[in-house]
DNA sequence: CTGAAAGCGCTTACAG
DNA sequence: CTGAAAGCGCTTACAG
């Protein structure tokens, strides 16, 4: 059954050319190295008729390039890197790059250790929303001239392009928002953890509040807590602050374990408690009542990080400085955040 | 900056030994070329000193082997796929493999191009949530030599491992549910695809109703269709029988589609309509009311997916004949099926 | 116990 | 216009 594979060495025998002509025609060219449109034609035409591929790993090691990106998020199975995957790759294919990815699950050995694996592959670029404490690998690889696209989260004093969007703003808006249809004590749900999107949208909340002279109320959870422990303490938090009225979630995640906490406690959307969250998710759009999101542009994100990396790849930008590009999200007013009886 | 990238040659020079020798050392055969303890200790001393890692392609050139992957779903972003993918990447990476991915959206043609992508890639193995009409595609990649996992969906005539759920027993089971709580018009809204799993789960319905002599109501849909008119679909569908009281959906989107049109149409659940959905989602559990759903056993499916398709690389099964893993699903009664006034 | 050599399948100066 | 040859970095019979 298996038919063996045939090489480029065979298919210069068989025609009686160089492998090296065979070579320069399959890769378009023939005309730089002067080859005649017979000999093209008729490599060309028994290329086909055989069905020849060229072997990817011995181009790699030929040429050094892996036509493959290495793709690192938090959670493939999050309803915010997913549909960000599925968009990157959509476009990637399209210049004939591979995606190779990794769930770091927000454990920073386990994306230090997939970092190098995918060194080890030669990946031609890395797009990366990086967990904690990865600046030294992440120069390293940068100065082994890799292109690397950081999103969602920046890292300090790495030197390279980012893709994210407006966090202290949107975060501030939202306040704001709480503030506007009368929501007084409001609370603000997140991780304990210093990333960067994850600081700007405190700061943002801190910003708010502070110019409006309102003591903050915060909650600070790990990322790794099981779901139930979340709604747990989600519960536990709302209990010695029976004073909140709104709650800004931080990511959707938390969100999702926050709802569950309000149907436990009886509290109902937006009569005793004001719901906003960051980032969207179907849920939230269906929701009785549907909750009011910050919504990031995933589409243009997406478009930015492949765009970006890609002419990175193609060295048209050598000489072009890093840029940070913040795409602005949108403030989705829906059901849970609007004062009934203002 | 960019330090020059070591090769077991330089290794062998710096230490006098030939290169073969510094190969097997590293490869941990150390002994079984029955290489002195010195050498060995040696080598390893300035591997490690060096942080010397060895070249993968090259690796991969010489033994034919990749360690990696080709991960083949409809959706990554998907939220039976996403989380499906993330735990087979956990496992994966256990055993020293990586994961290429990619999304087909229910494309044949886009299925066809990155199997054969993946195949030039030399993928150690394929994990295949497959599109319509790929038996051959992957007859013949199997014919090869590379072992295929099937998954979700089966595909006819083809002769390799298969793991996925009871749909069509849970289809029945779920039709039943509804016909026990006195719902009488159970409308099955579902893919116009052959699919294997479709199948089973609309022969599930239709077995059920045949058995309590009920005519069937259904409506099949594109795959392709934006979400909008799949809403729009719905709608129509429902006004076209004002007698239906009760909706199973075939999977997770169709059924987000469907909370929506029913929230347009202002029709209550379950007062006006039954609603139990095939696979889990965020949504179905915190909806109000609580959308009754099939629940597919991911873990188990992921693990039993990755587990058999490394016995089949690590050769352990060449003999041992393919399999059918069927994994039973669960029936999540929530408050969606439930009549209230019985 | 160890080393020289061929080979994996390609690319790319270089020489004619 | 075309071909012989070296090289990418590894592995693995084979010979000693």
């Amino acid at each position: 059954m298996a038919e063996k594979k045939l090489s480029i060495n065979d298919i210069a025998k068989h025609l009686n050319v160089a492998k090296s002509t065979v070579s320069f025609i399959i890769n378009g060219k023939a005309e730089a190295h002067r080859i005649s449109k017979e000999q093209e034609q008729r490599v060309l035409q028994y290329v086909k008729e055989i069905g020849f591929k060229p072997h990817y790993m011995a181009q790699s090691l030929a040429t050094g390039k892996s036509n493959s990106i290495g793709l690192i998020v938090e959670n493939i199975g999050d309803s915010f890197f997913g549909p960000i995957a599925l968009m990157i790759e959509e476009q990637a294919k399209k210049s004939g790059y591979r995606i190779i990815y990794s769930s770091t699950l927000g454990d920073t050995q386990a994306a230090l250790s997939v970092l190098q694996l995918f060194r080890d592959t030669k990946v031609d670029g890395f797009i990366i929303a990086p967990p904690l404490h990865m600046e030294e690998a992440v120069q390293q690889v940068i100065n082994e001239g890799v292109p690397v696209i950081i999103f969602d989260r920046t890292l300090d004093g790495v030197e390279t392009d980012y893709v994210g969007t407006n966090n202290r703003e949107m975060a501030e808006k939202a306040c704001e928002h709480f503030l506007e249809q009368g929501f007084k004590e409001i609370a603000f749900v997140t991780l304990d953890s210093s990333q960067s999107q994850m600081q700007e949208r405190l700061d943002g909340y801190l910003s708010c509040m502070q110019s409006h002279h309102r003591a903050p109320i915060i909650l600070q959870m790990a990322y790794s807590e099981e779901r139930n422990n979340r709604k747990q303490e989600i519960i536990d938090f709302l209990q010695h602050h029976p004073e909140v009225d709104a709650i800004f979630f931080a990511t959707n995640y938390l969100c999702i374990s926050g709802l569950e906490a309000l149907r436990t406690l009886g509290k109902s959307i937006p009569d005793d408690v004001g719901v906003i969250v960051f980032d969207e998710h179907d849920l939230f759009r269906l929701f009785t009542p549907a909750i009011t999101s910050i919504v990031q542009p995933l589409e243009q994100l997406s478009t930015k990080i492949i765009d970006t990396l890609l002419s990175r790849i193609a060295g048209r930008q050598t000489k072009q400085a890093f840029q940070q590009h913040i795409l602005p999200s949108n403030l989705v007013v829906r059901e849970s955040s609007l004062r009934k009886n203002i």
